[in-house]
This record gives C-alpha cells, structure tokens and sequence, in this order.
DNA sequence: TTGAAAGCGCTACCAT
DNA sequence: ATGGTAGCGCTTTCAA
C-alpha cells in the first residue's frame, strides 16, 4: 500500500510539488483557484501530510514530552488530562513516560526524548535530585519542571506554594485547638511542605514532629503500609492530629485507621494535600489542601511554548495558590 | 547551537557517514575495531541519534497512538500506566490523546495520529458508534479496540468478558436474597454488561429494570447527577439493589445517598464494575467486578505490536476472565 | 570492510 | 503565481 505524498497530489493537479507544499501550509503566493482545487483532491484522496518530513525540515515537531512519576496517581492524570488538552489547543501533542519514581528511568525516558526530537518536555521530578541529575540538559531543550523550588539552579517551573498551602493547613489545625501535630509523608520531595508545616508551629512554640516516609512516591498503598509501621513502632499516639504530605497518603492514612480502630475525626484529625476527587468522596469527606489544576496545567503548558518559541528568554518561574478546602476530617477541639 | 549528526562524527572519526551509521545501527559489515572507535566519540561529544530521520527511511516510528476518553478516569489511567510500560520494553513510545468522550474529537486525533505516522494505535472508544466511524482507517494502519465486541465487523481487540461480568454480579446479588435489581449506567458502550445482568434476571424470572444514563462518559459527577435525578423522579425507590455499570458512576450515586439519607447497604445494596483503587476505600468499601488491568494492557499491547509486525494476519480477539470483588456494599436479605 | 550516492516527504529559497 | 531544486539526518543499496 503505497503513501500518497504530495508529488503524487501534484501529478493530479498537474502543478509542481512546491505548489502543493504551498496550498496546504497556507502560505500566500498560490492562487485562490489552484489552492482550493489542490485542497479537494487532497480531500478526495484522503492524503494526509507527513509531520515527520515536514519536522526534518521546519526543526520544529510539535510534540511535548511528558515525564510524570506515575500517571495512575490521580493528582498526575488529572494534571495530564489538562495538558494535553491545553496543548493540543496550540497544536502540540504529548509524548507520555513514566518514570515509575526512578531517577536512572527518568534520566533515561529524558534522553529518549531528546532523540525523539520533542520541541520541549514538561517533567514532573521524581525526587530532589531529579534537577541536580536533568541540569546539563537545560541548556539544549526547553524544559519546565512542574515541582516546587528546589535549589537554586537556574529552571523554568510553575508550582503550588506549598510552604504557604501548609501554612495555611497547619494554621486550621491551630484553630482547631490542636497543638500536637504530626507531619506524615515525604519531607525530601516536599521540603517546602514540611517547611511550612514547621514554621507554623514554630509561630505558636509547638513541637514539629514528622513521619518520614521511606518510599520514593505517594499511593494509597504506601500510606498504608507507612501507617502500619508506624503504628506497630507506637502503641499509643501522642497526636491530636496528622497532616499529610498528600491526599494519597492520607488515604491510605484512612484505611489503616480504620483497620486498628482509630476513629477519624473523633480519635484523631487528619488533613492532607492536593485535594484529588476520591477525598471529597462521602464518609471520606478528607479536608485537606487543594492545588489548582487546571490553573497549573495552562500555565506549565504556556510557560513551555513560550520557552520554545523564544528559548533566548532565560527562565521562568510561576507560583500559584493553594486553598484549604474544609471537609469534615478536622475536629474542634475543646 | 547545532546539532551534532553522524556526519560530524564521520569526520571526527575520519570515516563515511555510512560507516557511522553500520557502527550504530548494530548491522555487521564494521570491523570491531571501528566500530568501538565510533561509539566512544559518540558517547564523547555526546551525540543521540535523530529518531525522526531514522523514521523517515525505515517507515517504522516505534511509536504508539493512545486514545483514550480521559485519563483522569482512574481505569483509563491504570491501563495507560501499564501500557506505557509494557510497550517501552518493546521499544515502543506513547502518543497520549483524550477523545474527551466526543466521536468528532475521537476521529480528529485519530487522523492526527495517522499523519504522525504512528505505527499503530490503541483505542478505548468513546461510544458505540466509534468502531464504525473508524472503520475505514482499519485497512491503513494496525489498530487494536480496547473494548467490547460491538457489531461484528473486521477488527482487533482486547476486552473483558462484560456479559460474564454482569452475570456472575447479578447472580451474587440474586444468591443474597436480592429481586428487585435496578441497572444504573450506560447501556449502549456497555450493552454487554447491561445483557449479562438482563439474562440472569431471566434466568431466575425477575424484572430487568435500568435507569440510563444521559452522558457519554462516566465519571463520579455524572453518577451523582444521574442519581440526584433519579431520586427526584421517585420518591421511594422499589428496588433493594443497584448495580452501577462503573465504579465512578456507583461513586456518584454512593455520595447521592449519602446526601439524601439512603444507607448502603442497609436500606439498598450496591455493585460497581471495574474495582478501581477508590473503591476499596475504608467506608466505601464498594462490592465491584474486577477488570485484570494489568493483563488486559499487556493483551493490548503485545496484539498491537503484533498486528504492526504482520499487518497481513487478519485480526484478533482476546476476552479475558472478569471477577467479583465482595466487600461491603451488599447486604443480604432474608 | 568501507565509501558513494540515492532517496524518504517535505519546506524554503531562488528563479522565472 | 508557479517551478526547480537543495537539503533536513538518516538507512540502504551498489561499488570498490
């Protein structure tokens, strides 16, 4: 089954291929006859143009590489369901990997992507060092990192502010009466988080006491388990309440309760972070802090193009911010 | 800043750039000697190889088409996590597209696709009628339905059994003492699974009732609109069982109750189908038929590739095992 | 074992 | 307004 290429729809036209080229990239210098004439016979035909032949030429392939931890996790399908939309309105189309929270494979589906001569990717980091590990490719593709600040090198990301969503989040609790709270989650991936979290309780003299998760990634399952050791380590919790790095983790948080009896809010408040649908899920009902997605995806996306567009304007930065929702996972405390 | 090509690294080495591409491609026809001479400089001055040129003289992208409805949906985002991986073992790279559940979108990114010169796709169809709107590509480029059998032309695809899975549900509910069983969902993407639960009320001489579902799409809104729907339309429901045909639609309707006093199970028992992640949620603990995700990615995939090796081998069909899930959601009556 | 050159489908430049 | 053609980076004959 032979392609059909626009020599074979300019023999039918009976024009040279050069003209064909030009009626289907809408550049002037064609009439309005031969264009519309070339365009029905390519109608007819059912051509379609190669994006390959045309990238080797033009160096420009409209795709975005797309690297995420995990894509299951719903905070990353959510956030990928917004990208892809938001860029296929300037015409890009995503290139997804999974970098399964791995740094070898997220160096990896990087390079990969390179060699698939993507205009720019947009990664989620797996890690700290993710940036450390991506720095010397910075300068050779566009490259917006969807991460809070880490280090100071220099990178184009957009972000919660998450120091300020556990600020806020810590602050609730405070008014809630709480004044032992623990911080239950990565504190390595979410430095700004546990910071904030810190500093709130700092304000007020409270002890900061953290959970530090030993997993590279956040997931019901890792809530639990994380959940589970720590109440084998601990027989009885001298907290009030429990702050989770993530709605995930929170989740899983909820399950393990459940499971050695611990009554959420009655025994022990829990708020989490991201507000991923299944937290608003009845009985559920988890508190916790919502990140913009659909703000944060358009303006990944944005930042990207424009970094593509004009790669000579050094990097950009975008923080955005996060609001606590109240369910009813909190309780007053007297 | 240039790009490095294997011309560039032909004069270093002092070689044909034909040479160059012998040593990379792996083809015999280098002496050793050369070859390793090659790779170091590559590895050196840091050269990757341009996919997209590559591709244009092989006629092979190693790349994949993916559509689905929205990957924000926790079971297309489950399958997407495990396709991804499964086809990167063979090489294979991702094109993600959202149809966002609208046959005209579908069909768009479907040519997109094509004229990316993907080497195949996989597609979880939006509706009923996707297969026959698609049908005309089927001869031009491999592709592989995720779904099930609908109408009875000449495609590949890979489902669970939906009717088997319906089935073995209604029998569990009939076995607990239900009979009068309401069917909750779309019945004409699912009309399989709508089929199952309509002959074992057959079977046993009960009434098959269903309430139909207005979207195209399912999603926990969706179910919760549809359920606000149905109780403003009855205002006592005569049935003792629900059987949603998706988890996220028995999620919607799982909040609906929640809002409106309807206790699950005591006052009506409730079965979802797919079992994603959520479902098993502490107080959700949603009863549901299990889809083999990550069995069903790998079917996909592996048919695919398949089908891209030997476009001349006809189609096939894979039906894989449904299971039932029991955790609380039901109630047996006496 | 190696080199030379054609050609993949297209855009862009230079002519006309 | 249209045609001719070089060339994008690579693989793959065909010769040497």
């Amino acid at each position: 089954m032979k392609n059909i290429t626009i020599k074979d729809i300019a023999k039918i036209a009976n024009v040279s291929y050069a003209t064909v080229s030009r009626a289907l990239s809408g550049v002037p210098g064609v009439s309005d006859e031969t264009r519309s004439r070339i365009l029905k016979i390519c109608e007819e035909i059912g051509y379609t143009p190669d994006y390959m032949a045309r990238s080797m030429v033009t160096k420009s392939t409209k795709l975005i590489g797309l690297i995420v931890p995990d894509i299951s996790n719903p905070f990353m399908s959510e956030m990928a369901f917004n990208i892809e939309q938001f860029a296929g309105e300037s015409g890009y189309h995503i290139m997804l990997c999974n970098s399964v929270s791995s740094l070898e494979q997220e160096q990896n589906v990087f390079k990969l992507l390179m060699g698939r001569k993507v205009d720019g990717i947009l990664i989620f980091p797996t890690g700290a060092q993710s940036h450390k590990l991506l720095e010397k490719y910075l300068d050779k593709i566009p490259v917006v990192f969807v991460s809070e600040n880490l280090g100071s090198f220099h990178a184009s990301y957009v972000t919660v502010d998450n120091f300020q969503g556990t600020s806020i989040g810590t602050e609730y609790l405070y008014s809630l009466g709480h004044r032992n709270i623990l911080y239950f989650g990565r504190r390595a991936s979410h430095k700004l988080r546990y910071e904030g979290y810190e500093a709130i309780c700092k304000k007020y003299g409270l002890e900061p006491h953290f959970y530090e998760s030993p997993y590279h990634t956040d997931s019901i399952k890792h809530g639990y388990d994380m959940a589970m050791d720590l109440f084998k380590a601990n027989s009885s919790l001298p907290y009030t309440a429990i702050f989770a790095s993530t709605d995930s983790n929170a989740l899983g948080l909820l399950k393990a309760c459940e499971e050695v009896g611990i009554r959420i809010p009655e025994d022990i408040s829990m708020l989490g972070f991201d507000n991923i649908p299944y937290s608003g899920l009845p009985k559920i009902m988890l508190s916790t802090i919502e990140q913009p997605y659909k703000l944060m995806a358009t303006a990944a996306v944005s930042m990207l193009i424009d970094k593509i567009d004009n790669p000579e304007f050094g990097y950009s930065h975008k923080i955005l911010s996060p609001k606590l929702v109240v369910r009813s996972s909190c309780q007053k405390l007297d």
